[in-house]
RNA sequence: GCGGCUGUAGUUUAGUGGUAUGACAUGAGCUUCCCAAGCUUAUAACCCGGGUUCGAAUCCCGGCAGCCGCACCA
């Protein structure tokens, strides 16, 4: 039995992870939280925010998770999110249609499905399967969008958003002047999202409907640096450049540390590994993050893409991985730098600037020619062009005002005009800034892979007394359960005091279980298998001295408390680790 | 989506053409017992549909799901 069979095992057994709709046969891609699940996801989530909401200020917003059409022709997925797959009817095996091509155009991804078949008919490509030729069936797209219909009657086409982050960008001239139209901001959004997975395998690594947490961050393209720099560049992070690298799909191999180097952010930045310091901050902040919910630092590592693997507009990309036992490096986090694509995009496609005014940190005086078109004669000379000879003539450089005649095109025609009928003069203008895209940084984070992963490094097998004790050595801050209440024997005079410390516990805020059943020892290993990082045992010194004892999960050591200072004591060591007599 | 394998309580497992074995787990109770091992007791299963048969959980067919391989994988 792997690893990996396990922990779903645990997880399964103990209610952290089911498979959805068991009831009728279930379906692969779908996984339920169960009641410890869920509430580990909350409280990751919630550190989640605690770093990026409250540590960077970047508010939290929730945006629909069904999109329409227009956003996503925009964003690139209705067209560049679905592959073009082809059967070949001797085998019935399906394949990417422009695999097939590859040797033969240098970009298929550019071809439409019928230039596709109609290459893949000429050059006569065989199955790779079966080796048969002219067996192909018509190309078609599959997307991996799930698609449905908004409204009745005229079906507008919608879609179930394949990531939180386009919500987000479509806000972005409402959050501009939210934040008061100054650069860099950040927002960031926690949700579903869905993809059609072909055939998803790997459990809870590959799901059809998954949680992101997204940050996109809008900076000043011109100035990359971060004003809190100085504060993270002594971190000391595993880094896995581009150059180290063989080949871009060694990523997954489960090849221990080879070509991973720790280095401070501060040295990757100076010497051009990580492209600029915001990025290189916000892998600081990932670090912060996967380490506080759980993931051994030994196995964590930040991937650079390389070129040909990251988007075409991406300047620079990082995954934060983790090291699993089964599925080797698994992508948990992207951060890229993702210039001005998305915004662009959107303005070109909605018709809407979006773009920020830079103010420059004093005024430009700016040398501008301004044209003064006498339109009472070139209303008659021009007729129905004199609008648009107006406007070109409005658009003039210096430069083209220098010959006989001002030469213009209008409607793809060269029209000459005349000196006498335009006036222009040179006038000192003050320019206070300039219209600039911001720049996106985007760290894309997927909740169930970092629970998954949380939950194989905290994970241990340890022998005690040739008795093997499954311990999940979760922070406390990430364990569902906080503190086990429990009686050491099931008899009414340990059973009622124990009442009321649950009672004096949830009050203090903690999340309290309660069991009285069985052995202690039987009940402390069932804590142990969930993460319960302390419980609380009563007993008939309890009676006598008014004491409990709260035993550590990760050492087994135990301490004696007056009940009167349990609450803080245990407060105390939530923070701060147990501390033992 | 294709091929192979598999499908018995929550988990694991025995078994057979006559409705099923054990273990662990779980519930109730006992127990002055601090690290899953005690005592009593209880609950709980043959993936779904069709066929063959007097009778199917067992044989046959189909479906569904899971695992593995192929393909796919922002």
């Amino acid at each position: 039995m792997d690893t990996y069979e396990k922990i779903i095992g645990l997880a399964k057994r103990r209610g952290f992870l089911w498979n959805s709709f068991e009831l009728y046969g279930g379906t692969a891609g779908f996984y339920d939280y169960g009641p410890l699940g869920a509430t580990m996801k909350r409280r990751i989530e919630n550190i989640w925010r605690d770093i990026y909401v409250i540590g960077e200020g970047f508010y939290e917003i929730e945006t629909p998770t069904i999109g329409i059409e227009p956003v996503f022709v925009a964003s690139g997925h209705v067209h560049g999110f679905s592959d073009p797959m082809i059967v070949c009817s001797g085998c019935d095996s399906a394949f990417r249609a422009d695999h097939l091509i590859e040797g033969i155009v240098e970009i298929p991804d550019t071809l439409s499905a019928p230039e596709i078949k109609q290459l893949i008919d000429k050059h006569d490509i065989k199955c790779p399967q079966c080796g048969e030729v002219g067996m192909f069936g018509d190309v078609f797209d599959f997307n991996l969008m799930f698609k449905t219909t908004i409204g009745p009657g005229t079906q507008r086409m919608g879609y179930l958003r394949p990531e939180t982050a386009q919500g987000m960008f479509i806000n972005f001239d409402r959050l501009f002047r939210f934040y008061r139209e100054k650069l860099p901001f950040g927002v960031t959004q926690i949700g579903k999202a869905y993809r059609n997975e072909i055939s998803p395998r790997q459990g809870v690594i590959r799901l059809r409907e998954f949680t992101q947490a997204e940050a996109e961050i809008f900076i000043n393209p011109r100035d990359k640096s971060h004003p809190r720099f100085s504060t993270v560049k002594n971190t000391v992070i595993r880094f896995y450049p581009a150059s180290h690298q063989q080949n871009a799909s060694e990523g997954n191999s489960g090849d221990g540390d080879k070509g991973i180097i720790e280095l401070t952010v501060g040295d990757a930045v100076d010497r051009g590994i990580v492209a600029h310091e915001f990025l290189a901050y916000h892998l600081v902040m990932t670090n912060l993050f996967l380490t506080r919910a759980g993931i051994d630092p030994a196995r964590l590592r930040f991937r650079q893409h390389q070129p040909d693997e990251m988007a075409h507009y991406a300047v620079d990309c990082w995954d934060a991985e983790v090291l699993t036992d089964r599925f080797g490096w698994v992508e948990v986090v992207g951060i890229a730098d993702r210039t001005d694509y998305d915004l662009s995009s959107h303005a070109k496609h909605s018709q809407h600037d979006l773009s920020a005014v830079l103010e420059y940190d004093t005024p430009k005086q700016v040398e501008q020619i301004v044209v003064k078109p006498d339109m009472s004669l070139i209303g008659p000379l021009y007729k129905d062009k004199a609008g648009k000879v107006l406007a070109a003539l409005k658009n003039l450089e210096e430069d083209d005002l220098s010959g006989d005649k001002i030469s213009i095109t209008v409607d793809g025609e060269e029209i000459l005009i005349p000196h006498d009928v335009v006036e222009y003069e040179t006038v000192i203008k003050e320019v206070r800034g300039e219209n600039v895209v911001p720049h996106v940084i985007e760290p894309s984070f997927g909740i169930d892979r970092t629970i998954y992963a949380v939950l194989e490094h905290s994970f241990a097998e340890e022998l005690v007394d040739k008795e093997t004790r499954n311990v999940l050595r979760l922070p406390p801050e990430v364990a569902p359960v906080q503190v086990a209440v429990l009686p050491l024997l099931t008899r009414e005079e340990l059973i009622n005091p124990a009442a009321e410390i649950v009672e004096m516990l949830r009050k203090s805020g903690i999340f309290v279980s309660y069991d009285d059943t069985g052995t202690i020892g039987r009940r402390y290993r069932r804590n142990d298998e969930i993460g319960t990082p302390f419980s609380v045992t009563i007993d008939y010194d309890t009676l006598d001295d008014g004491t409990v004892t709260i035993r550590d999960r990760d050492s087994m050591a135990q301490v004696r408390v007056q009940i009167g200072e349990l609450a803080e004591r245990i407060n105390a060591m939530m923070r701060s680790g147990f501390d033992s007599p």
